[in-house]
DNA sequence: GACCAGGTAGCAA
DNA sequence: TTGCTACATGGT
């Protein structure tokens, strides 16, 4: 087994672990303890996930994120968690906002996450009208009935199952696991990754809003789960999910935004969250209304 | 026992 | 294009 330590000195914004991992970005990490948005953990506790086979664990302590794995994973987590990116200054540069100043100063050191584009497709697939306890339950469930189990230093991990493991699943069977009326979406595109119709991956190529395009083609994907795996999976930092929060705020905060449409909206909101790092915004005002954190 | 949750597909006007 | 409505399920 391969550990190391990266200072958290070192990362231009910090890190907070607990909040990068548990705003409802991704649901592809769990945590050790399996009290994952049930409330704080405790310091030093472990999350892990699996990518390309491979089991990851991270924590930080007191001064220094830590990570496990069978081999050097440095690059891996720094990508994984955007270690490098510039939080300080894609701060400092934000649009001068009551709202949002309010919202990067409660959560300080969450950062965008960048996971597995298929994971990512099918949690957020999954998400529609669902709670993101419930989101990361399902999205679990998926691991531990499709995916590859590993052993790692003693215990069982589940990769997210591959487009071909997930192919094999019946909408019967999904909807056994609780998946509801999502099952047949996920099923069918699951198929049509699997059999190379389409991968979320190929709208990095593009353009912005014909990268949401492409990936509305995927079965149960509207503009809204686009945009999240845009953001959150492809590096689309433009991209600005309008869910029922955001949507909200629009109303609330920014009125001359909603401009009728989800095209148009989202237009005006990217321009007035800042352009190049609206996602970033959106991200931080997400979380900060879902969890009440300005009340 | 309503009401709601990081919406989308299908169909009518 | 825009505007309904049905869709599963578990928690409060």
């Amino acid at each position: 087994m391969e550990t190391g330590t990266i200072p958290l000195a070192s990362l231009s914004g910090g890190l907070d672990l607990y909040r990068t991992l548990e705003s409802g970005q991704s649901y592809l990490w769990r945590r050790a303890d399996g009290e994952m948005y049930q409330s704080e953990p405790d310091p030093g506790t472990w999350y892990h996930t699996v990518v390309d086979d491979e089991v990851i664990r991270v924590r930080t302590l007191e001064d220094c994120l830590e990570w496990q794995s069978w081999t050097d994973a440095e690059t891996q987590v720094r990508r994984l968690l955007r270690l490098d990116d510039d939080l300080e200054a894609i701060v400092a540069t934000a649009p001068d906002d009551p709202l949002l100043r309010e919202a990067y100063d409660a959560h300080r050191g969450m950062r965008l996450v960048a996971d597995p584009p298929f994971g990512t497709l099918i949690s957020f697939i999954c998400s529609a009208q669902m709670r993101v306890s419930r989101i990361h339950t399902m999205v679990s469930t998926l691991a531990r009935e499709y995916g590859t189990a590993l052993e790692f230093d003693g215990e069982t991990y589940h990769a997210f199952p591959t487009p071909e493991q997930l192919a094999t699943a019946t909408e019967d069977e999904l909807r056994e696991l609780g998946l509801g009326y999502r099952a047949p979406y996920v099923v069918r595109t699951a198929e049509m990754v699997a059999n190379g119709e389409a991968h979320p991956a190929e709208a990095r190529n593009l353009e912005y809003e014909a990268a949401r395009e492409y990936l509305c083609q995927f079965v149960g994907v509207g503009d809204k789960v686009a945009d999240c795996v845009l953001l959150f999976a492809l590096d689309f930092d433009e991209a600005v999910p309008l869910d029922t929060w955001i949507k909200s705020a629009i109303e609330e905060y920014y009125p001359d935004c909603d401009g009728g449409s989800y095209a148009t909206t989202s237009r005006a909101i990217r321009d007035r969250l800042g352009s190049e790092y609206a996602g970033y915004a959106q991200t931080y005002i997400f979380h900060h209304l879902r969890t009440g954190s300005g009340e």
